[in-house]
DNA sequence: TCGTCACATTGACCTAGATCAAGAATCTTT
DNA sequence: AAAGATTCTTGATCTAGGTCAATGTGACGA
């Protein structure tokens, strides 16, 4: 029954895990991580909890849809998005291990999540998680917390699609994937892309060939490394090149 | 003592005050609104905030500076945005009175405000909003449900910037503002725009010049009309025609 | 092993919105 | 009320990125 909390209490999750405050700095999302759960939480979490597995494409949680369950991404990646009637589609994030999925506690989801690769989730009632929480304030701080932080990286997309240009946008999202995959994985010398190009675009306002063609600019001029094994894992030699704010 | 809470307490501010949900739901940012604070509370909040004034362009914080202070404000208006450093803005969001600034509660404000018009707000030092927070779970709960608001309008912000064509952008807008300007004032026939045509341009990700020519099309074809004092208010007469999803 | 299909790349061309450049309108200051 | 400074509008032109079309490249099931 604990392997399901694998993400939620592995400190190798939070390279920064001195302090709970750190933790909220640094994104890390696992709630227990930096001491919030004490053990006899954990053991009533578990209770609480089950693991499941989705496949590739298979839907989470669909947008308007009456908001039942809290997810707690374990293994794999997720697509969360947003569709307009004519068919346009914003991404308004990936959901990485370790991230938290219907935070809000709302009664409706704001937007649809699915499985980009098979994804494993520790998952709660909404309305049992929300009650403990109110048994928990602690708990409630931390997932305030979590929460804030998660705004504060919306707006920091919002200046990305705002008023960045195509090449910018490519490179900051490189930048901010790179550094989320190195909290889940040390090894950060390569970034996996479980995400299409088309992905990619719906997230950054671009179309798929303007994000193949940084790409590829990226990798002519030596900024990027795509390795051979396929076009979905890129080595980011030099992308501190494109860091700069 | 107690003017600087009309803002607060006020259940004007909230057309669907029945119950705290509704209120989370509708984005009134309130604390105390629909009953989260209890009269001993609002006394003794009374007691840890005072009132303070802005003028036209006087700033309330700057971005990356220690944030000090929590705010609500209860009249004007103000302007929140990022700078890049090539001079380049992002307008995150426009307060008006019943919001709330620094809810977040993190160290650093991650985000400059300034006011647009005269401003007065009601004004928590940090650290002891935070300890009132660790007191009183309940009012966590509801600052937790504001930023989960917040967050939420941030996710259809990035719709907007980034799949929305431009006349989209200016109606959305137009249609956010006026829905907003609702809550404060009943009166919804006219919409102020205390902001510059180059603040829109920077809250949407477009130019000056793009704004002006889309208010200007809009207004030749009768969805919005410009009223004659200025151009810093408008007639919505059918903006409706622009809000399908 | 081949055929299929979804994904990715590349090139040619196009357009929404940016940029540049005057003016006109509106606020501010005295 | 006049002068000066912003802000707003409008037109002419340009361009970053979109659109369209063709080709390439794996991945996978029969």
């Amino acid at each position: 029954m604990s392997v399901q909390f694998s993400a939620l209490i592995s400190p190798v999750n939070c390279p920064n895990h001195g302090t709970e405050l750190d933790c909220a700095h640094c994104g890390v999302r696992s709630l227990s991580v930096c001491g919030a759960l004490h053990d006899d939480e954990l053991v009533a979490f578990e209770k609480m909890s089950k693991t499941i597995s989705f496949n590739v494409r298979e839907t989470l949680f669909e947008q308007d849809e009456p908001s039942e369950c809290v997810y707690n991404i374990t293994t794999g990646s997720v697509r969360l998005y947003k569709l307009l009637p004519d068919g346009r589609r914003q991404i308004v994030g990936f959901a990485l291990p370790g991230d938290f999925l219907g935070l809000a506690l709302s009664e409706r989801n704001v937007f649809s999540a699915d499985a980009l690769t098979p994804v494993t989730a520790c998952q709660f009632s909404r309305s049992t998680f929300s009650e403990m929480l109110d048994e928990k304030p602690h708990l409630l701080r931390r997932l305030h917390s979590i929460a804030s932080h998660e705004l504060t990286l919306a707006q920091d997309q919002m200046v990305i699609l705002g008023r960045r240009t195509a090449e910018e946008k490519v490179a900051a999202f490189l930048i901010g994937l790179r550094k989320r995959w190195g909290r889940v994985n040390a090894s950060n010398l390569h970034i996996p892309l479980p995400m299409t190009r088309q992905d990619i675009g719906d997230f950054l306002g671009l179309t798929v060939e303007t994000v193949s063609r940084m790409l590829t600019r990226m990798a002519r001029e030596k900024t990027i490394v795509i390795v051979p094994d396929g076009v979905r894992l890129l080595d980011v030699a030099r992308i501190e090149a494109l860091a700069e704010c």
